[in-house]
DNA sequence: CGCTGCCTTGATCTTCTTCAAAACGTGTGG
DNA sequence: CCACACGTTTTGAAGAAGATCAAGGCAGCG
């Protein structure tokens, strides 16, 4: 048996939370899906309603039950959206990386945001009123129906997620959730398909409705199993397959 | 203790499945939440683009996998968003009435549906080929946010459902789903809060994330402790106040 | 009536959480 | 460079919650 690696191979986001500099914002905003099929001109009138802003690893960007005003996105980083129950505990719903946006897309006046969002780590995010927001959506159609079928997509995701969680052992669940970060955050490297975030126990098993131990146990069985490689904060996937047919079937 | 109704006090949707006259039709689109806004003359447009179609108790209206092509809007009758698993499990992921819709939103090529539709009670259901919907949004950019407002509601709901699972009992999920079910279709009546669709232990386990047995328990359980009241295929609300204690703290 | 679905109930058994404590890695300060 | 201290991860054992299996009961309907 190999022996385990045991630096972490996630490579940290280069980047001061204050570089979140102006000439490269018209390049992030060129990049988010669905500004993506504007013209320059357009791009650069957009900018001008966006402000940046900068959050260093494990700060929140909202909280959940804060009045919902802005809608962000991500430029570069990791996000967390985040939910909690009065029990204390909390549900990992969703991690948004470059190019993606959380926060207010509703405008139907006092809303309140009904998570929180906390930088997994350093992250530079363009905001942007929600009335501002509704008012680009106007001006351009295009962006409207890109974001509507973004949201549609996402509610899919969501709607597969409440499957998974409801039909499927734990088991079950923290595999599909390594296999969907992967498809994500995957990065191919020696040691397999990595995924490129700083992710503990408790992020795992809080995506996938679980517990810490029971997350860790599982983790621990999988990489006995040769399915994965992992250590602290990291996970690399060397047999996708064999975890794919775990995370559906579980019955063969 | 009063004498527990056996008759079912859920009123059945009369109304023939052919019955989805085109008469009605433009006051059904009327009604429909993103379509309320506007002239008489745009609805009028948008009619001759939508088909209608008649379902009877029980029947699809489409299966998951099959290729996404049409959006369908509620017109009379409740409808089962059902997703399956493998092992023929099934999960309840919402009920839709009038006016609300389902289906395809994305226009992006080649997709099929992730979850079967099936008609809960007689339905009728209005029509319209993905690309013609797309075109309809296009042409009035007021119904692409408010699809886009409902959408993203219907995200937020999603991840409180997914909170609600992950995070809580079968006893406060039964809850919750029974409040939920209370607000969309509840009618107030001597017995309480009906709940007005035919409602088996079954679809009600299966929006909880459960077992037909859990929810049995659960629901006698229920109604001993007079929070309900409930027969063959019906329940009614008698003490939301409590319901609703339990559905969120259960720690008290 | 007797059939066909729903619903209920009990007993058992598996799964997962919980509580508790130890081991490990990582970064820090001496 | 080493040793320490902290947060993360692992592991064990006990317990609870819920699923599963298996009958039996009740209502509505032909």
């Amino acid at each position: 048996m190999t022996k385990r690696r045991k630096k972490s191979p996630v490579e940290p986001e280069y980047m001061e939370p204050a570089m979140c500099s102006t000439d490269l914002r018209r390049e992030i905003l060129q990049r988010v899906p669905f500004f993506a099929m504007l013209p320059p001109n357009a791009i650069e009138q957009i900018n001008l309603r966006f402000r940046e802003r900068g959050f260093t690893e494990g700060e929140p960007i909202f909280y959940a039950g804060a009045p919902a005003a802005r809608l962000y996105v991500v430029a570069t980083g990791k996000v967390k959206l985040m939910r909690h129950t009065q029990a204390g505990q909390d549900v990992l719903l969703d991690i948004l990386t470059a190019g993606e946006f959380f926060g207010s897309l509703s405008l139907l006046g006092n809303e309140v945001y009904p998570d929180s969002a906390i930088a997994q780590t350093i992250v530079c995010a363009l905001s942007v009123g929600a009335e501002a927001f509704r008012a680009i959506l106007v001006d351009y159609p295009a962006v409207a129906l890109a974001v509507l079928d973004i949201t549609a997509a996402r509610l899919r995701e969501a709607h597969e997620a409440i499957r998974q969680i409801s039909a499927h052992s734990v088991e079950q669940r923290i595999a599909y959730t390594l296999l969907k970060l992967a498809e994500k955050l995957g990065e191919p490297r020696e040691e397999g398909l990595l995924i490129q975030m700083p992710l503990s126990r408790e992020d795992l098993a809080n995506m996938a409705g679980s517990t810490t131990e029971s997350a860790s146990r599982i983790v621990s069985q999988f990489q006995r199993e040769g399915l994965i490689v992992t250590g602290r904060q990291w996970i690399a996937i060397t047999d996708q397959g064999r975890l794919r047919e775990l995370a559906s079937a579980g019955a063969d």
